[in-house]
RNA sequence: GGGGGGAUGUCCGAGUGGUUAAAGGAGACGGGCUGUAAACCCGUUGGCUCUGCCUACGCAGGUUCGAAUCCUGCUCCCCCCA
């Protein structure tokens, strides 16, 4: 085993749970060619967000080090869906959604990936397979060996169903593996067994087992469950500045360390108040996806709106009816997308502003001249100015 | 094939004839506080022409002065035995 290998295995490894076998990784950076990285993502929900950054930046490591990622867009095990965590049954897309979705995908992987190092392929090139080539794959794997996986063996445990379909999953993320000639899988702790079972499967097909390295799931902005579009705790790559700004200010204060360890790979300064390490962590990571200096000018409209309490520079506008007096529920409604009877209750609990002054229960009509150019204002965040 | 259980508001989940727009929790939203959109405290959380009216407890009928609660049929889901 050569030096500089053994310092790039290091590199490589920092940040993970699990690379097994132990050793495995070391061996192959030791055949000295370009290791063939396989990270898979299925086009359920088209949104990359900082859970996905984690892996997507491990991946960039193997990029920087002349590795080539071999991005699966999982077309076809997207009609499958992954059994992983919840057991919620996953909507079916149609061929125009999941084709849709994958673009978006592709535009927003490349956020992170190095595009000239990244090899894109769908799995549908070869899981769109005959009955006969279906048996054969499925021949090589047990009911019980899928039914060590965490979640599948709870649910047999507990008699809540699992489908023939969801037992499939592992199989088909199996062999995209060997199709790909993966030499390694990147994934969540949580896809743990199913990266395993895909060295057994290329196995079965007599190709070269890939090892595998897993990275620590990062927790939503609700510092609780799992980061996951479908749980609507997550920041998406593609969130304008201020909002990914603020959804990171949202984040409680003890899963901050966490943030800092997986998105930026350092600890919070110890000397920082919360508040400040807070607005480092969210000002970086929006110049990350934003530019330098977007992060900065995010903060700057943070302030102004949830420190000042003032009214923000940009607001979107919206006309006024016809009429001398306006019915503000009404107005409330339409301009905000809620109810009129949502705009009464805000309206009594004082969360309705005009021009920064809150108005009460009992304002429900109110003249023309009142509002014209003037901002109607829901809470802190929601902004209206009337032309 | 046989037997059993279930479908309640955004979600989870009470409720088994009479203040039930439906307990409780979660989430969300609003207010207060704040060196955070954290924590903490308070409030709201079906719609509307709003001191009242309308629509709601899988769907369609029925019983009753009155039903989410009882009856019949239907749809869907789950479990057990084979």
């Amino acid at each position: 085993m050569t030096e500089p290998h053994n310092k790039e295995a290091a590199a490589l490894l920092a940040g993970t749970v699990d690379a097994l076998p132990a050793g495995a990784l070391e061996a192959q950076l030791d055949l000295g060619r370009p290791l063939r990285v396989k990270f898979g993502i299925d086009p359920t929900a088209p949104d990359i967000h900082l859970g996905h950054v984690v892996v997507l930046r491990k991946l960039r490591e193997f990029q920087d080090l002349g590795h080539t990622v071999v991005l699966i867009i999982g077309d076809y095990t997207a009609r499958v869906g992954d059994p992983s965590g919840r057991s919620a049954t996953r909507p079916v897309l149609s061929p125009e959604q999941i084709d849709a979705n994958a673009e978006t995908f592709k535009r927003q992987a490349f956020t992170v990936l190095d595009r000239e190092c990244t090899e894109i392929r769908r799995n549908s090139e070869w899981l769109d397979m005959s009955m006969q080539d279906l048996f054969a794959l499925t021949r090589g794997s047990t009911v019980a060996q899928l039914l060590e996986r965490d979640d599948f063996a709870k649910r047999f445990a507990d008699r809540r169903p699992i489908s023939i379909l969801e037992l499939l999953y592992p199989l088909l993320q199996g062999y995209d593996s060997h199709a790909v000639g993966a030499d390694v899988e990147l994934g969540g702790t949580d896809q743990k067994f199913n990266l395993l079972h895909a060295r057994a499967i290329q196995q079965q097909y007599g190709s070269a087992q890939q090892s595998v390295l897993t990275m620590p799931i990062l927790p939503g902005i609700d510092g609780v469950e799992r980061m996951s579009k479908s749980l609507g705790n997550y920041v998406a790559v593609t969130d304008l500045p201020d909002q990914l700004f603020g959804k990171l200010m949202r984040i409680p204060d003890q899963v901050m360390p966490t943030y800092y360890e997986l998105l930026l790979g350092r600890i919070p300064d110890p000397a920082a108040p919360p508040v400040i390490a807070k607005r480092a962590l969210a000002g970086e990571l929006t110049d990350r996806f934003h530019g330098a200096g977007a992060g900065a000018a995010a903060e700057r409209a943070f302030d102004t709106l949830h420190v000042d309490h003032g009214i923000p520079d940009e607001i979107e506008e919206d006309a006024l009816p016809d009429g001398e007096t306006i019915h503000l529920p009404e107005l409330l409604a339409g301009s905000f997308g809620i109810s009129r009877s949502e705009a009464r209750r805000l309206l009594a609990g004082g969360g309705v502003k005009l021009d920064g002054a809150a108005l009460g229960r009992d304002d429900l009509d109110l003249d023309r001249a009142r509002l014209e150019g003037a901002v109607l204002q829901i809470g802190r965040r929601r902004h209206r100015r009337y032309v």
